[in-house]
DNA sequence: GACGATACGGAACGCACGCCCCGGTTGGCA
DNA sequence: TGCCAACCGGGGCGTGCGTTCCGTATCGTC
């Protein structure tokens, strides 16, 4: 490869992880181009798609998660717990990764798994309400995403979720 | 007006109630307009903008709301948590209400308002830990109805968000 | 230092959508 | 029943965005 093919290369990358984390992933690939400071034809040169230049960006954290995810920590429940707090963390500076588990993607549903295990695991030592699903687990977290982007406390958001997911005091 | 124009104009507003009922407000007007069986004109002959006519099947329900949120129930905790309730059920089962309270507008403006009377009588009451201003109800009662386009079980999401908001068990 | 391959920039295309305009049609009053 | 105003349909315009194309500039080799 050409050194300032190379150059570029990175010039884009750049522009879309500062972009993308900042406005998600909507902003137009050609503010990015722009940003820059390439022509939309070269982004095109290097990423064959605005979805590919996006996971180039997104995948290696995605994939971080989902790792530290199926890694088995100590006690059941923290470790679920644990996992949220980090996702919320990151989505809180970085808007781009609510997209990324959104869109369509095998790195998605691997996720989703993950959290699977995840919860299976805090519910079998009475961490969780027993009748919380993988799906409600996803819907939940997506929503708690969506509430950090409207602006709300993420510590705070994440002590009610948690809490919430406690088993019920209902009598 | 003329009788055809009266037919026209509620079989557009049939369309619009049932397709941004399903879709949300992402909707094409031409897919409304196709589906009351009248050509994009004529929907502009009835309603000045997509927006307008979107309120005109939005703004009964949302103000509908605001006055039971205006309205003092009994006990202040309960009235928060059944507020909650409502809107939970009311974005179950139709897309656009999340849209009418996103978009930017005078009701939308009230309900939130509306929202800090409830929280304000619920903390006050002790309902409700004190730590929570308006600004995270509002954005935690969007990540709800996210969630639950996401598909999460509405009464268990109604569980995990009104326990979560009940005074913090932390030493 | 010249030449071929490679990469660049930006104009241009296709598409989707909100919105407008106009020739034709239809309703209701005289 | 005839006439005119009101109304209709749908084609068309402007915009924004993803994507492609091509003439030109640049890199790296001989």
């Amino acid at each position: 490869m050409r050194a300032d093919a190379a150059r570029n290369r990175e010039k884009v990358l750049a522009a879309a992880r500062e972009l993308f984390a900042s406005k998600g992933i909507d902003v137009p690939l050609d503010e990015i181009a722009a940003h820059a400071g390439v022509g939309p034809g070269t982004v095109y040169r290097h990423f064959p798609t605005k979805q590919a230049l996006f996971q180039a960006v997104t995948d290696a954290r995605v994939s971080a998660m989902v790792e530290s995810a199926a890694a088995p920590a100590g006690d059941p429940g923290a470790a679920l717990f644990a996992f949220l707090g980090r996702m919320a963390d990151e989505a809180a500076a970085k808007r781009d990764l609510s997209d990324a588990i959104t869109v369509p993607s095998e790195l998605r549903d691997r996720l989703h798994a993950a959290l699977g295990g995840l919860l299976e695991r805090a519910q079998a030592a009475g961490a969780v309400r027993a009748d919380v699903t993988t799906k409600d687990l996803v819907a939940l977290m997506k929503g708690m995403l969506q509430s950090l982007h409207e602006g709300a406390n993420p510590a705070l958001l994440l002590e009610i979720v948690t809490s919430g997911l406690q088993s019920s005091r209902k009598p």
